[in-house]
DNA sequence: GCGCTATCTGAAAGCGCTTTCCTGCGGTAC
DNA sequence: GTACCGCAGGAAAGCGCTTTCAGATAGCGC
């Protein structure tokens, strides 16, 4: 077996004894092919273990078989659930996927889809919260313009604003909407909210819908603080709250991330959850229902955002005008949520 | 602007009027070019938003700049937490990352695999555990092999029998040990275990470093269930235990995830932990500690096993002998466990 | 047996780039 | 002024494949 060298296809037709173009045809099953040379060619290929080289193909079919994800994290739960279900699609498709972990960094998101661009991918996707910076916002559109107008597909899930694409959105407005009435139907009158980076329209929403619904039950919003969309955020948001001293009955937590470290801070200063101070969320990631007590959330059918997404990027018609999908939440209550002490 | 259609090297090079070779030569700075010619080109790079093909580049230089990974599921917190490292490592060294998820299928390994080689990733790097199947080990070796001799670079990490290659290995027997040495030092005595599936060797060496162990104390090891390694697994697995009838003052979970479902099972049947029972697991994935009472375990640096293994994979002096590297666990003891009641 | 058509196969062009080879230029030494 | 050298830039080959186009072969009706 040749060193350092990859088997070609013109191996295969020559040790078959065909021309390049048998070789292909029967490969790919493009055209009919007299049945002695269709054996002869497809022993060559296993005998000597041809892969194409995918390469060759997309430059010369001008077309590849790869997608491209952007997120945030893998680790974190949230992308990881969308991310899922962006794979299982993927699979299903025969597509390859390319997964980016921008870090949070903006600079690299932009690096990231010039490297997909590079790589012709049939669509880049992205997951999560955009940036809130102009500068940002340009070096995207140079990049995603080009892209969209050489054909290439791009969709968003849980971003809204900036970028003009195909959207699947959770109804984040709605659903923390739907959260407070619940809230409120247990009795609590006096909130306090974990917010996320200011600006994000996931955060806007879900603080807004919240605050909207408080105030149609006359109920004031309570002590805000903002941090960003971790454990540690949440860790940080609900100590800064304790520390200037919490007025409220229930805490809600922009994610279901930083309610888990919301919990922590507050057991922490020897508050029980929810005899003390009732607590919910927002995604339902998987871990919540295995807290101590179980998160309260609204529930967001994260595999699913993933498998629309891509199902939205490749599905005909892109080019007409933006197209959004929007997922509901559903209410989940859980233990941390009980009435006022 | 064209539509339908990317901008080529072509086009560069006729709006700025010089060849394509020195076009080419300008955008890599692989030589020398006039200060004025090099300010064109760039001026209608940038004007036309060029981007290279990748397919293009990789089919002329042969050679890329992707890795591929495999794991068995994205969000499984071992997973991701490993990919999060691969991928931090991979940004470093401006890789792309084509990530794939097998969801357990061995077929989807091989077709990946196969499609990554087709790729020509540099490296294929493959995450956790393999399959028992003998059918799997030759179709991976069919497609593996002509990799290797082509000059592909393949690592596994977490994962060490069948496949002959380069590998990020947890010290998953010694780990084992230490933590059963430290349950005993609490005082059991009278222990079980939930096994993974048989025949992995994460899960001989943990169970069997666990035993050994054991033994060594003149402690024989008690009931051991198996199940798959996920929250279900360790769910359904502690349920059976508690359906025969639990004898035994510390569970050990194999792993952290199934620990988790582990958990949720003895809650259920209202048993408390650790009072009426500790519980121990494995891998320390950032959920743990979130847990009431968070949980002992084996801490393992899943981030860095991601680092370590792709450094590995692109490491000079591959097609020597095997490569091994041991990652330590470090005993965590938290207040899932305690003395014997 | 001849001419025509319907199939199948092979030659060759071309996808977008890199890189080798070669030409032409300016500069230096004599 | 001539011969030589070094260097920058252009022409062209080639990476491995797909696909068009044309040629070859077989099959059919007369």
């Amino acid at each position: 077996m040749a060193d350092r060298v990859h088997v070609t296809l013109r191996d295969v037709a020559t040790a078959a004894g065909v021309s390049l173009a048998t070789a292909s045809r029967v490969l790919n099953g493009t055209a009919k092919v007299r049945e002695d040379l269709r054996d002869r060619v497809e022993a060559a290929a296993s005998e000597l273990a041809y892969t194409p080289n995918a390469h060759a193909q997309a430059l010369a079919r001008a077309s590849n078989e790869t997608v491209g994800v952007i997120c945030h994290d893998v680790s974190d739960p949230y992308f990881s659930g969308i991310a899922r279900g962006v794979m299982r699609a993927a699979a299903q498709r025969d597509l390859l996927v390319m997964l980016a972990s921008t870090f949070r960094d903006s600079a690299r998101e932009v690096a990231y889809v010039s490297m997909l661009r590079a790589q012709r991918a049939r669509a880049i996707l992205l997951i999560g919260s955009g940036f809130e910076d102009r500068r940002w916002e340009r070096a995207m559109d140079v990049e995603l313009r080009p892209y969209l107008n050489a054909g290439g597909r791009v969709a968003v899930v849980s971003r809204h604003r900036s970028l003009r694409v195909d959207t699947v959105l959770p109804e984040n407005r709605a659903g923390a909407a739907a959260l407070a009435r619940a809230l409120l139907a247990l009795g609590h009158r006096r909130f306090a909210v974990l917010s996320g980076p200011p600006g994000l329209s996931t955060v806007v929403d879900r603080v807004g819908g919240f605050r909207d619904a408080l105030a149609a039950a006359g109920v004031p919003v309570g002590q805000v603080v903002e941090g960003p969309f971790s454990r540690e955020g949440g860790y940080a948001g609900a100590s800064a709250l304790l520390d200037r001293g919490l007025d409220a009955t229930c805490l809600f937590a922009a994610t279901d991330v930083m309610a888990v470290g919301a919990l922590a801070a507050l057991r922490e200063r020897g508050l029980r959850v929810p005899d003390d101070v009732s607590l919910a969320g927002f995604d339902d990631v998987p871990v919540v229902r295995d807290l101590t007590p179980p998160l309260t959330t609204v529930a967001l059918p994260l595999e699913e955002m993933g498998e629309r997404v891509i199902a939205l990027a490749l599905r005909d018609g892109g080019r007409g005008r933006r197209r959004i999908e929007r997922i509901a939440g559903r209410v989940v209550l859980r233990a941390s949520t009980t009435g006022p002490p």
